[in-house]
DNA sequence: GGAAAATACTTGACAAATCAAGTAATGATG
DNA sequence: CATCATTACTTGATTTGTCAAGTATTTTCC
């Protein structure tokens, strides 16, 4: 069906090699990026949650039943303000999600996993860590390291 | 100054430490390919070309005059074949792109980026790749090597 | 050579992400 | 203590991305 390990060049059909290896690498991260969330929405599908809404809930279990107001979800996924809104709308009218108006301060919105959502991540544990660890153990724990250490250079911003 | 340089964990405020390397990897991976992505569409919003269309220039420049058929290029990018022709319609509507139907095979369609399309990429070339040097040149070779090599492990397929 | 399958898009309907502006509540200032 | 600025969202409009079918060719196989 399809080979696999093909170089990023063969992958890409470029006919010329890239021009610096900062640039294969940047076509590589955003490529992978896109890989891993598309293998993660698939792995979703089934239960009907978008790989967005996925890390929401898991935010919010990491919480361990603390309340945790909109704008702090937002801050740790990739998105951005409006998006969370409606993505913890649809989380609640699933019923994954419950939300109140915090009494202290009015103007936040304090959210919590409800028994429901935590049931759907516990269903999708076990798919999620096979899937990691299946290219995981294609790189050793030096690789990993690296790899880890150079995203977040790559991350960093500008001095 | 203090170096920019949080770990993910504490980026993303987590209380709890990931759960395994590969976990830390992939949280990593998604997010440093969303921040490349952000970067770009920064660089290319005054062009008013989005970061999907810019890759759809490259790759016809790339094409060095060679005319390129529609599902070639969206086996180039990481875009499906719908979005791909509203693409070129976009671009083509900016001509930054002309498309012809192809004579020898009357269901493809063969395009070329026009002399326009090459002056705005010409204009953008040294924005990108001195944005791109910026990180670069806080990885050594090797760290850039291993980088790409751990990130083609992790987008090759399940054996 | 003519039906059936495959290819190369294209179109339409719909979900998801982004941007701009708006609202309610709180904090800071004079 | 009243006003101005800020915060924490929310809502609406626009864009972008995806999936499901549809169309026009071309190829394959009797």
């Amino acid at each position: 069906m399809s080979p696999k390990r093909r170089r990023l060049q063969d992958e890409l059909k470029q006919t010329r090699p890239f021009r610096s290896p900062a640039a294969e690498a940047t076509v590589a991260i955003v490529k992978t990026a896109d890989v891993l969330k598309r293998r993660l929405a698939r792995l979703l599908e089934p239960y009907g949650v978008s790989p967005q809404a996925y890390n929401v809930l898991r935010i919010l279990r990491g919480a361990n039943g603390k309340p945790m107001a909109t704008l702090e979800i937002a801050s740790r996924l990739i998105e951005q303000a409006p998006g969370i809104t409606r993505l913890l709308d649809g989380l609640e009218a699933k019923e994954l999600v419950r939300r109140e108006r915090c009494k202290d301060d009015r103007r936040q919105v304090h959210c919590f996993i409800t028994p429901s959502g935590l049931e759907v991540l516990r269903a999708l544990d076990p798919a999620l860590n096979e899937a990691e660890g299946l290219w995981a153990t294609r790189l050793s724990s030096r690789e990993l390291k690296t790899l880890i250490g150079a995203l977040e250079k790559v991350r960093a911003e500008e001095p």
